[in-house]
RNA sequence: GGGCGAAUAGCUCAGUUGGUUAGAGCGCCUGCCUUACACGCAGGAUGUCGGGGGUUCGAGUCCCUCUUCGCCCACCA
């Protein structure tokens, strides 16, 4: 049959819109992304946990950045052979899913108050499930390969189990507790906060120095220093370091606290530093953490008199100290009139500028509140202590290597975890209390519906888990933990790697590590890769509310899906930034989709001259009918595997546990797609598919080992190619008329380099086509000879070698337009090693062409240049202690170097003095 | 306050344990619509490797110091 096809049946240029979903809704529906768990039996497992996006979430480049890395490893891995599982999923974001449905019904009017518990919560059930999921459904459209057969959600009643069950058995295990201290508080969110959700920001504050008359000698005083002076209402004393003598006959004594007029005493706490402000600090346990820990060691009162929304008033054990003209103002306008008022009375003494760092909520910004409340808490310590050692026995590695300290430095000075929050959308504590016989709360993991201390109906605690409670179970509860039998869990974990950014390394990834750890005594996977930021031009991140964003969606439908993965893994340095344009998305975008349009057009020919009849397998060509050009891109494709290979891998440690040498290698993504791209654009087009042409126009033997080499080497390159570009890829590869291992380029096994021992050789002698041509060119453009103008030329093959290098000038010769003839010597004198680097012996256009002093002055200036770095040579070669000291190797190589340039530059000379002639 | 990282071509970055004449992509300049591709082809220019000092036969690479930027942590009243 007659394969071939007309070069019009396919457009010019790759149109993915028409492509993209007919793949994507194929390779779904084939299974091609559903993970077998019978079949980790004979092969390894690779498995990938998404990062949950918010359930409410909307694809932002971030995710696209985030999920195209994920789907890089996959693919490869997919097509390695591993059993590769992408689980896929949402977070229910508690205190973000809150505020958005809040929101919501605040344009009705309402609060969640108004609505109650079960109806706010089943309003903003129905909100997820309405909205939710738009952002998987936009992950398939990037060509994620995630296995949606599993889509798991942190608050769906399975994962709901695996929350329960870690809370009772952290119980059990004496890990989960109740507290009663200063927690953070944000007053807009209603709820506490972990240390990780209150973030601090720098801020330009006020430090007011107040002074404190003594209750019995007004005369005397002390004067504070604070940048919060409206907590001065909750002040319960003053505290002086227990050395300084500025203070000493003071402690013990009591002062009148302004506006409140109680009586507070003047205690000693080495808290207290000497150097900072007035050397004196007021303290105020209930609305400061450090304040709290010194009420305690002194048994201090600790009046709140600032309540859940923010406002002062006489919360608890405050009766009279809120002057009636503060109660109910806001704290920072109760702030302003206590200034004032302070002002007016002479209390305040002056007010400096202060620079310092300012918590605020991580979800809504507010300014955090210091609270005295009741949580629960984790104990972390055991915990941490075992993620530590994850990272230290090589269990775990992070990659890059900077954020192991910083992971080190956390878990090392780890605090307790602040893990209830005063929302409904959550999971709810499961804690039940007996308002009857007031026995002891009692922790289950079933709801309990009766006491069984005195038969009353309990409470259920009120408040919710923090939202990242569920996610750090993520790598078990997704497949099926608490049930140790589930065949998901016993085939997929632990997982292998973890994609994500450096921002949730504490709220999450370190936590994962714990508990994985603690619960199923394994790291949950052996590799965190933290990718970089993305950011625009001026490296601001991008993000909605500087309106620097970049719509992914907006880039596939212009640009298509395969040019925006290729834009955001090639411009990936490991841990680095990628910078995108949000003004010129073609700046940004274009080269990704110029590489797929040559990749098209390489197919495109291919089609056209190689025709659809399937070639023959590479194995069945009788290698000694392969030219110099099949030996050299055959050659150029292995090296071009196994620099992709190096760039990816190692997909997981040798051993168990990575060892010195293999820790901090592979997952240079930008590496690989760069390889890959070399090899199809530089090698393959530029070079094997010009020398290949006149072969293919002929039909005989050589046209079908032509079209076998070149059918082999695309289908070679698109797999390769495939997990960064997987829809061109998969459209092209479908179209390769080669024998098919597999239904889809997407299951097509990885390419293998050739074994060193199976090599053809012979590769070299094409790159002396390659240079004859590059020659040529450059004296074609340094003489301004048209490209269409033929010329003459003459090719000087190496001693010996006339026969082996008939076969090549032809190919030279079209390559580089030119009537060129081989001479049977070269040039006397000359090595095969310098006529390579030498140009004119190598080239000899016919005279007339070059311009002699043109030539002459060229000629002079490489001469000089090359004297100055022989002489140079000459000196280190003289230097006994170089010829000593350096390796054997080395010096032999820069002997033989010296040598070389020597003979190269007398060459120089001699040519000079031709043209002088 | 503590810790960490970065500084290499106009831009974004490679540069593995010190060892050829420091690289890539993009951008820039010149010439080309050569029947796969102008989203392309060919050729070309560009670096006192942040400053200073040190170790070494040899330093972009190791040490010290300074400058600038960034990140993380912290009980900066």
């Amino acid at each position: 049959m007659n394969g071939h096809i007309a070069l019009d049946e396919l457009p010019p240029t790759f149109q993915p819109a028409a492509m993209e979903r007919t793949w994507y809704d194929r390779w779904t529906a084939d299974g091609v992304f559903t993970a077998n768990p019978a079949r980790t039996a004979d092969h390894p497992s690779f498995v990938v946990m998404i990062p949950p996006p918010n359930v409410t979430a909307v694809l932002h480049m971030g995710h696209g950045l985030n999920n195209s890395v994920q789907d890089v490893l996959v693919r490869w891995r997919r097509m390695a052979g591993d059993e590769a599982l992408w689980m896929p999923g949402t977070d229910h974001a508690g205190i973000a899913t809150q505020n958005v449905v809040e929101k919501l019904i605040a344009r009705d009017g309402h609060t969640r108050f108004d609505l109650g518990r079960a109806a706010f919560v089943a309003r903003t059930a129905r909100f997820v499930e309405e909205t939710g999921g738009t952002i998987l459904q936009q992950l398939k459209s990037i060509g994620a390969s995630a296995d949606f057969s599993r889509t798991a959600y942190t608050l769906s009643p399975e994962l709901s189990r695996a929350v329960r069950e870690a809370f009772v058995r952290l119980h059990e295990d004496g890990l989960v507790y109740r507290g009663h201290r200063v927690i953070h508080w944000c007053t807009r969110c209603g709820t506490s906060l972990s240390d990780e959700e209150a973030e601090f920001h720098d801020t330009s504050g006020k430090l007011y120095h107040l002074r404190y008359p003594l209750a019995d000698d007004p005369s005397r005083g002390i004067t504070v220093a604070t940048t919060r002076p409206e907590t001065m209402l909750g002040d319960v004393a003053v505290a002086v370091h227990p050395e300084d003598a500025r203070f000493r006959d003071l402690v013990g004594k009591e002062l009148l606290l302004p506006l409140a007029n109680v009586r507070i005493p003047i205690v000693a706490d080495p808290y207290t530093d000497p150097e900072f402000g007035s050397g004196a600090v007021k303290i105020t346990p209930a609305h400061d953490a450090n304040d709290f820990e010194v009420g305690k060691r002194h048994a201090l009162a600790m009046p709140v008199i600032i309540d859940a929304e923010g406002y002062v008033r006489e919360v608890t054990d405050a009766a009279g100290r809120v002057p009636e003209a503060l109660r109910g103002l806001d704290r920072f306008a109760a702030r302003k009139q206590i200034v004032t008022l302070l002002q007016e009375s002479g209390v305040l003494q002056k007010i400096d500028a202060h620079e310092h760092s300012v918590r605020h909520c991580y979800r809504c910004d507010t300014v955090v509140e210091p609270r005295l409340s009741d949580q629960w808490f984790v104990r972390m310590q055991p915990l941490a202590d075992k993620a530590l050692s994850a990272l230290r026995t090589g269990e775990l590695r992070i990659l890059p290597e900077r954020w192991e300290a910083v992971y080190v430095n956390w878990l090392e000075g780890i605090r307790d975890w602040n893990i209830s929050r005063q929302l409904w959308w959550g999971h709810r504590i499961p804690v039940w209390y007996c308002d009857g016989c007031g026995t002891d709360p009692i922790v289950s993991r079933d709801d309990v519906l009766v006491c069984p201390a005195c038969g009353a109906v309990p409470r259920q605690d009120d408040d919710v888990l923090d939202t990242w409670f569920s996610s750090w179970l993520w790598p078990m509860s997704t497949l099926g933990w608490p049930n140790e039998d589930a065949p998901d869990l016993k085939a997929f974990y632990p997982s292998d790697v973890l994609v994500t950014a450096p921002e949730i390394l504490f709220f999450w990834v370190a936590r994962m590590v714990m508990a994985g750890e603690w619960f199923m005594h394994k790291s949950p996977f052996h590799t965190v890769y933290l990718h970089g930021t993305v950011r625009d031009m001026q490296h601001r991140k991008m993000s909605k509310s500087l309106g620097n964003g970049i719509d992914p969606l907006d880039v596939v439908r212009d640009y298509g899906a395969d040019a925006l993965r290729w834009t955001v893994i090639a411009g990936l340095g490991l841990g680095v930034d990628v910078m995108l344009d949000p003004d010129d998305l073609d700046k940004s975008f274009s080269p990704g989709r110029n590489f797929c349009t040559k990749l098209w057009n390489i197919g495109r020919f291919l089609l056209a001259r190689v025709g659809a009849s399937p070639v023959a397998p590479l194995a069945d060509i009788d290698p000694a009918r392969l030219t110099a050009a099949d030996r050299w891109i055959l050659d150029r494709l292995d090296e071009a595997v196994a620099d992709c290979d190096a760039a990816l891998g190692p997909a997981r440690p040798a051993a168990g546990a990575w060892s010195e040498s293999e820790r901090l290698r592979g997952m240079r993504l930008a590496e690989y797609a760069e390889s890959a791209r070399r090899f199809v654009w530089n090698e393959l087009a530029d070079w094997y598919l010009e020398s290949v042409k006149p072969r293919l126009a002929v039909e005989g033997d050589d046209h079908e080992v032509a079209r076998t080499v070149l059918a082999h080497a695309f289908d070679a390159a698109l797999r390769l190619l495939h997990p960064v570009i997987p829809f061109i890829t998969e459209e092209l590869w479908q179209r390769v008329p080669l024998p098919r291992p597999s239904a889809y380029c997407a299951t097509a096994p990885w390419p293998v380099a050739r074994a060193v021992s199976d090599q053809l050789g012979g590769g070299d002698d094409f790159e002396i086509v390659r240079l004859a041509v590059t020659s040529l060119r450059q004296v074609r453009s340094e003489y301004n000879v048209p490209p269409g103008q033929p010329v003459d030329a003459t090719l000087v093959a190496p001693h010996g070698r006339l026969q082996d290098f008939q076969s090549l000038v032809p190919i030279a010769g079209r390559i580089a337009r030119a009537n060129m003839t081989l001479a049977s010597e070269a040039p006397a004198g000359a090595a095969a090693q310098a006529l390579l680097r030498a140009g004119f012996e190598l080239i000899v256009p016919l005279a007339g062409m070059v311009d002699l002093d043109k030539e002459r002055r060229r000629l002079a200036a490489e001469a000089t240049q090359l004297h100055t770095q022989l002489v140079a040579l000459d000196e280190r070669l003289a230097n006994e202690k170089f010829t000593a000291k350096a390796p054997p190797a080395l010096v032999a190589a820069e002997r033989a170097k010296a040598e070389e340039w020597r003979e190269r530059h007398a060459q120089l000379l001699e040519r000079f003095a031709r043209l002088g002639s």
